[in-house]
DNA sequence: CCATCTATTCGATGAGCGTCGAACTATTCG
DNA sequence: CGAATAGTTCGACGCTCATCGAATAGATGG
């Protein structure tokens, strides 16, 4: 069992896990931490969703720490946070 | 990344997410895991929930890979699929 | 100041799913 | 056979949530 980063809360799990879960927001995450920094349009131009509906799914990600919401202006960034992923897979891993 | 085990499909993958996703059917899947061969008895004595529900959540984690069902007499045994779990995370981890 | 652009918020809608009780199947035992 | 036990299946109910259009807020540029 690798311990990676500090414990997650029950709920946090909970919120990662149920993010997770919509095949729409995975692909959204891992736009994310592929590209480490991007914003909404770019987002939007991979995934045939409107804004509002992407907007939404950042709240979740942003809810569940997953990501980390910079405003740049009238843009915002988006920059996926890998150390709660991993503890995530780390807790997980201790089923 | 470490590789553990086959590829999952996406299909399956996203099936474990969604059989984690919900609080109850993770509980019932950590008491399996726990002890690595249970009947619905078992799991229905720490989950208060009716015997229906719990036969619908086993389907579930049946479906997605991570439990493995043996029928003996008229009660059922679940065994919990390390492996595939272990893929789960490896894929995962892949993000 | 006004128009444009990006993103968020709001309300509504529709689909999915967790849950239950009841009926059913299959097995065990007297 | 008949009763009891263990799970499953079925239909229905409620709640959650992904999605959208429209309205809004805030920033940029003419």
């Amino acid at each position: 069992m690798a311990k990676k980063g500090p414990k997650l809360s029950d709920e946090q799990m909970q919120a990662i896990a149920r993010a997770v879960a919509d095949p729409r927001r995975f692909a959204i995450l891992q736009q994310i931490a592929s590209q480490e920094c991007c914003p909404c349009g770019a987002v939007r131009e991979q995934q045939p969703i409107s804004a509002a509906t992407i907007s939404h799914h950042m709240k979740e990600l942003s809810d569940a720490g997953l990501v980390v919401v910079n405003h740049e202006g009238r843009t915002a960034e988006f920059t996926f946070q890998r150390g709660v992923w991993d503890s995530y897979l780390s807790q997980l891993s201790n089923i």
